[in-house]
DNA sequence: CGCCATTTAGTTGTGTGCAATTGAATTGTG
DNA sequence: CACAATTCAATTGCACACAACTAAATGGCG
């Protein structure tokens, strides 16, 4: 109730939290949209999406993993991967075959195809970094950042909210 | 083609970018949505989600506003803040009416129990400070940071993608 | 062997997010 | 006033993202 007319003297009123708290989430949402807007210019080239791209860094790095080792490396669950792979399939870069070992698995495996997407790909980097111009030290600052958010971030949502 | 098997006393091999760059723009994504998670477990309380709540943020900030403006301050365009509106006017939160000086025009206004909603939110910012455990300076420097990303990503997804 | 908890993908439903289009209303120009 | 260009919200179609649930398969245990 003092919030809206706050005396002197006092810390900052709780009213702007909101404020601040507006900018916080409010820039990390943006900027990552942001990012997804110059990816989706960039990757209509190569015809796949932002989390697709992601999705093959993966499969281009580590090679053919099952859907669990993916989710765990994106952070995605079957929910979101299961409909992006069956993209990635009809796309004709990716084969998804059921493991002979444990039919519960599915191994995700890169076509040819897909293969030799990663050659086109290469550029991408190339061509973010000119779009953005920011300093290659400068982001892998903001990485360190990020990371270490999003670790304090997981962490507090599997302990769930504490009350006050 | 020399990337491959990159001789030495060369720069980083190219191949080596499409790492770096999958720690970049994924470790973006991952925070935003480890802060959507933290969200949506602190906002299950006042029954919104977390871009629902940034809207309320803009127009307790702001006052009623047209969805154009809404839009101006979130990034967000009328194909996502339509449903989102009406989802929120479902709620109660808030009314759509046409405006009689503009009748393309739709001015979103808050509601009495959207406005009363403020009371209970103003925990909210507390609650997810306490739960990240994150300095706030640290938070005010990443948020700048963002910000100067996201404008520079702007920039260059207007420009278009330079060619190579 | 039979039974049950666990693991793993998949499915469904809800809610963004954005491009492209539609349609109504307004503004500028002659 | 008439008419073309512009503005604005809404709609449509597609693609994540996640919670909750289903179903199949595995592994342990008696």
């Amino acid at each position: 109730m003092a919030d809206k007319s706050y005396p002197g003297g006092m810390t900052a009123p709780t009213a702007d939290w909101l404020r601040l708290d507006q900018q916080i989430c409010f820039s990390l949402n943006a900027a990552s949209r942001a990012f997804g807007g110059v990816y989706r210019i960039v990757l209509k080239d190569l015809g796949i999406t932002y989390p697709q791209y992601l999705v093959m860094l993966v499969l281009w790095e580590h090679g053919d993993l099952p859907v669990k080792k993916l989710g765990e490396h994106l952070r995605l669950d079957s929910g979101t991967l299961s409909p992006l792979l069956k993209r990635l399939e009809a796309a004709g870069l990716v084969r998804r075959e059921r493991s002979t070992h444990d039919e519960r698995s599915v191994e995700v495996r890169l076509t040819d195809a897909g293969a030799a997407l990663r050659e086109r790909a290469l550029q991408v980097p190339r061509r973010i970094a000119r779009s953005t111009g920011i300093d290659l030290d400068e982001i892998r600052d903001l990485r360190t950042r990020l990371d270490a958010l999003t670790e304090a971030l997981d962490a507090a949502a599997v302990e769930g909210a504490p009350e006050e």
